[in-house]
Parts: structure tokens; sequence; C-alpha cells
DNA sequence: TGTAAATTGTTTACCTGATATACAGTATAC
DNA sequence: GTATACTGTATATCAGGTAAACAATTTACA
């Protein structure tokens, strides 16, 4: 697993220490007593915590403790704690893709990918919690933009427009993907599932949302739309549907009625 | 500002601490001695702070230096950082909500709420830092909310589906402005406006992205779309454009062919 | 085979930051 | 005018990240 081939040293320099270790680029060393902690093991211990006790028990003396080690023992494997989160992060997303079939359906393959990236943050709900850095770099990341651009590989559109709904569908999914995890935990704090994050606040609302200051909102309080309180089953599965009809009717249309290639910026 | 007229005290309770306080509901002193501080200053002072140095620059030391007195003086008026957080965040959502127009064009409106997101982005590069905890509750937050149902106003759409669009719209915002931040923090911190953030990571993003294992991914890697090599002069407003007229037609698309309304759930 | 170099895990210490507590001063209500 | 409720402050605690020095260990090479 071990990219070390002919590789110019500068410019992986550039990248953050953690990518870099995500990568396989650690140096491995020669001398001295064979490490007995790994990267492996610090970040499934990592993980093992946060998906129990969340992001914040998460501290390097927490990790250590749980492998029988020191704190500053996992500092002789990455460099500071961003590492690790970063690292965290990207084996979150290590999950497995679907195998590409000949004659799919694009809407069915995009809808699978929304609700894997969704299902990632239910497994682990610290994982919107890490914040992000930049464009992604690690390697399972970069692996599940692959997906969405096989997914759109026979589309008409140059790179920069499959950048543009990638970024859509990355989005949307993000964000859909936090408001499953609120609403998750909610139900784990709560207690009994007829206890709703929104419902919690639902009576406050309604007390201070004023159809003055408020004219379009108020109703929608009011309804209970706002705060969800026909606790529809078990997911809010039936609203993100509705959302990603939507863009991929967007989609669809732009796919259809587009003027014809251009190569050039979008 | 302050609502405090036949409140239902045991229903705000709910609400998280921050919130109580952006509503104006802290109880008001009558003894004691006029208070030289104030929340408003305080939230002042630490945006101030944030928007030179970041988020991680606003500590309760420093922001209470700042204003010429001691850390624990704002523990009289808020009871957590996080407090002064959720403050911050809704104090950066006051923003002027264009007057409303008749014959509006909706699409227009769309984007114009979108750009007004991204900017809040730009002109708080923090705003992005700040966990979302929950549905939002907080008065400025929600007033941006009502805004977007405004647009909505004459769409024979149920509070579901609007609540889906807003869903929609506000989740790509925010995408976009995270995204739109880090490259504004490149550019700054680069110096130079040619050395953008992907392409620090470019050069190694092209030795490590290998075809194999990245069969779709490579070509757009060595392309440098996915870098965004051709730097499009001080915006990534293109792209952005791009998924909101996506967003917007599979919006029209719904509105023209859906079929009658149902006032049950989405 | 033995010694030096490299590397591991540990110990100790430092620093920053959030916040509880106790105190001294001040303005208002009765 | 005095008790009360408030203000700002000083002090202390606790947690967490990480630097530096150290002892133990394993390999390379003479």
């Amino acid at each position: 697993m071990q990219n070390k081939d002919h590789l110019d040293h500068e410019a992986l320099n550039n990248l953050p220490n953690g990518a870099k270790l995500g990568w396989g680029l650690g140096k491995q060393p020669k001398r001295g007593p064979k490490g007995e902690l790994s990267i492996k093991k610090i970040v499934e211990a990592a993980i093992s915590i946060a998906d129990k006790e969340g992001l914040s028990a998460v501290s390097m003396n927490r990790v250590a403790g749980s492998l029988g080690f020191t704190t500053m023992s996992l500092y002789r494997y990455i460099s500071s704690k961003d590492d690790l989160l970063m690292l965290m992060q990207d084996a979150a997303c290590e999950i497995s893709i679907p195998p590409e079939k000949e004659d799919a359906d694009w809407r069915e393959e995009m809808r699978e990918y929304v609700h894997a990236v969704i299902d990632v943050f239910r497994i682990h709900p610290w994982y919107g919690d890490i914040p992000i850095m930049s464009v992604p770099v690690t390697p399972n990341n970069l692996q599940m933009i692959d997906w969405v651009l096989r997914i759109m590989r026979k589309f008409s559109l140059n790179d920069y427009e499959k950048m543009s709904i990638l970024l859509l569908l990355s989005s949307y999914s993000r964000s859909c993907g936090l408001i499953q995890r609120d609403m998750d935990r909610a139900i784990i704090a709560g207690g009994s599932p007829s206890t709703f994050s929104g419902l919690d606040y639902s009576a406050a609302l309604k007390q201070l949302v004023k159809p003055e200051r408020f004219p379009n909102l108020h109703p929608v309080i009011m309804s209970g739309a706002y705060t969800d309180e026909n606790e529809s089953d078990n997911t809010v599965g039936n609203d993100f549907d509705f959302g990603m009809e939507r863009i991929l009717d967007g989609i669809e249309y732009f796919l259809v009625n587009k003027k014809p290639i251009s190569s050039d910026t979008a």
C-alpha cells in the first residue's frame, strides 16, 4: 500500500502532513525497535472512541490510553492532532463502492452515491464535526470523487461542468448528512423516539416567531413543518429524496437542452 | 428589542442559552451597578478579532482584553463560550434583505439569496468554522429563512416541499461559501494571487492519483480542472452559477410538471 | 562481534484556555 | 440607611496539546 516509486518529494511536501500519511508516504524506519503501534491502530482507536462518545472525547491522552500507551507515544506516528483528524476523516470514507454496471441509470447511481455519503454521517456521527480544510486530497475521499465522475463518464460535459455537478451533489449530501445526524443524535439523547430535536424548540419558536416580523416563516412554524413535527417514522428520507429529485431533474434538463460541448471554461 | 410579553418560560427554557440571549431574553437587572459591558459589545469585539485573526484567536481572555476587561467579566453576560459562538453566528447573519417587489423573478431572487449567503462567508471567513448544532433557532438566521420563504410565497407547494427547497438552497450556499472562503484564504496566505490553494496540491496530486486506481479522476486532475488551475480571475463564481442554474432548472421543472397540490406530507 | 546510529516509548514540564469560586465595590429598593 | 442584587476582579483548578530530554532497543556496518 506504499507508493514510493519515482516521486517528486518537493511537490509532495506541499501536502498537509495528515494527507501524506494517508497516502502511506511516511518514511519507514530501518534501525531501531519495531514500533508496537501503527497509524492504523491509532486511527482505529480514535474512531472507536469517537463513534461511542463523540469527537470531543478524542484526546491524545484518551486514544493512547485506550491502546495501553502513553500520550506522547502517538507523536512517534503522527505529528499533530490535526493529522489524526484528517486520517479519521479519510478512514471514514473508506466505503465499498458498487461495481460499475453497463447500461446503468445515472439517476439511480447518483441516488446511491448520495445515500452512501449520508450513511457515512450516520455511522460516524462525528464525521461532520471535523472541519473541512481544503478541497479533498486524501485517497479515500478522492476515491469517492472518482465514483461520481464514473457515473458521469458518458455525459457530454467538460471537466468543469462535471466538477460543478460534483460540487452540487456532495454539498447536498453533506447538508443532508448533517441534519440526519442531528436527528439521530436527538433520538438517542431524548430516549423516546417521539422527542425530536426540532420538537424541543417547537414550542419556543411558536412564541418567538411573530407574524409581523416573520410573515412567511410564521405559518410554517405554526403548522409544524419547520420542526418536522409529524415525525415521519425513522428517517427524514422523504425530504431528502424530494430535493434529490429536483437536483436530478436540473441535471437532466441541462443534459438535454445544453448547447454542443465546449471544451472551455464552464 | 426585548420580547418579554406573555411568554411561556418553560417552553423558552428548552432553547440553547445562546439562542435565548440572541432573542433578547436575558433577565434585565434592577439593582446593582449598571454594566459597563454588554452582549452587543462582547459579540462585536469577538467578531472583530475573528475577522482579523480567525476563530482560533477568539479566546475569552482575548475578547475581554480587547475591551479592557478581565476574562471573567464576560461571564456576567454570557454563560459559556458556546453562547458567544452562537451569538457571533447569528450576528453575522444580520444582513440587509432586499425589499419585496411585485412581479419579481423568483429565479433572480433565489440567486440573490445564495449570493448573499456566500457573501457572509467571505466577509466573515470564520463563519463556516462554527459548528451547526441544530436547525436554526436564532432571530437573524430565521430572518433569512423567512426571506427564502417569501421568494416561494406564490409557489403552489405545501410547507414540506418548501422546506425541502430551502434545504437545497441553503446547503448549496453553504458549500459554495466554504469553498469560496478557502480560496480567499489561500490567496491571502499565498501572497501572490496566482498561487491558489488547489495549485499547491496540484503537483502532488498529479503524482499520487494514478490512472489505475482513479480511472475517472485522473484525467480531471491532469487537465487542471480539479484544482481549478485556470485561475478564473477573482472568483469561482462561474462554477457556482453553473450549479445554481441546475438547481433552479430542477425547481422550475417541478413547479411546472407537478401534480395538483397536496396538503399532506411530501 | 561489537559499537554507533536511528528509532521507540516514557517522563516531565510548559503553556494555553475555559471556567468555578470567593471577594470587594456599587447602585437600587424598601 | 441598609439589605440586596448586581458588577468587575483575583485566584485557582482542570483539561488538553505538545516540546525536550531520557532510557531502552534494534539494526547497519566496521
